[in-house]
DNA sequence: CTAAACCCTGTAACTGGTACAGAGTCAAGC
DNA sequence: GCTTGACTCTGTACCAGTTACAGGGTTTAG
């Protein structure tokens, strides 16, 4: 029905990671025609769409496999479990936007000790700090 | 002076990074002892130090490269350069922060939509919403 | 019928490291 | 002075998460 390629352009995935999605098992083997070719249906495209917005949703390999496990296994997963894999990626994303924030908090910091001027950088502030046993980092 | 292992323990870097660091050209090759063991001095140190800062901030090894150039070439680069490669690190973590923000609201009502029971995972709204065309994402 | 466009496979590249095997070396204890 | 254990050396393979490319076969359009 749909061959690699129009499966990659139907979903704006690259070819060449269907390939590496099937390998991995995040996509199941596809029927192959006579000469080999892979033939997807309209179930592939349907889960390579998810998988490419799990992704974008910043989700890994291996929660994408265990959302889609969710689905696969029929009556014996309920919504609680999606909900709580959905939560605890949304907890990580929290903890990634602190450390990030912490970060950005601190190269703020030692930015300001630099006066941008055309002096010579090896007295730079910024660098010295980095240098230094920095005393407020982490 | 120091062995590879002594420099690993007093900066807290894996051994093997040490190889590696050396290896992309973030740190000097040192001078070997007649048996041809590495033999690090206290600018090696200084700078292993200074990598694990920069980091620990998320530069890339690119851009510590960068600034450890600056600080390299002398008198030829100013402060004004390494103020300008800090910032541009702030522009893209202040990025990443946004794009996560993003994903999390996006995450947060998907979530919502479902009532996390005990009824069947395959009939979950945010399942449905990973499988279905969406409408506000990215 | 031919040429372009596609698909197949295996494999290497990328980043930022980590790990391991097999060989040599150093320091301490007996 | 010798053994033993801890260290170091090299090359190489591995992880995610793709991407790319070589060298071959296939399909399709003109």
């Amino acid at each position: 029905m749909l061959t690699r390629g129009k499966l990659a352009t139907e979903t704006g995935c690259n070819i060449e990671t269907i390939r590496y999605y099937e390998n991995i098992g995040l996509i199941p083997a596809p029927d192959r025609t006579a000469s080999g070719y892979r033939s997807y249906n309209e179930e592939h495209l349907r889960r390579l769409n998810f998988i490419q917005r799990a992704r974008a949703l910043g989700f890994t390999s291996d929660r994408i496999q265990g959302l889609l496990e969710l689905t696969d296994a029929e009556g014996s997963h309920t919504r609680a479990d999606v909900k709580s894999l959905t939560e605890a990626h949304i907890d990580e994303i929290t903890e990634k936007i602190r450390d990030l924030q912490q970060i950005k908090r601190r190269l703020r910091q030692i930015s300001s000790f630099c006066d941008g001027s055309s002096e010579s950088a090896t007295s730079c502030p910024i660098l010295e700090s980095l240098f230094e046993d920095s005393n407020g980092s982490r």
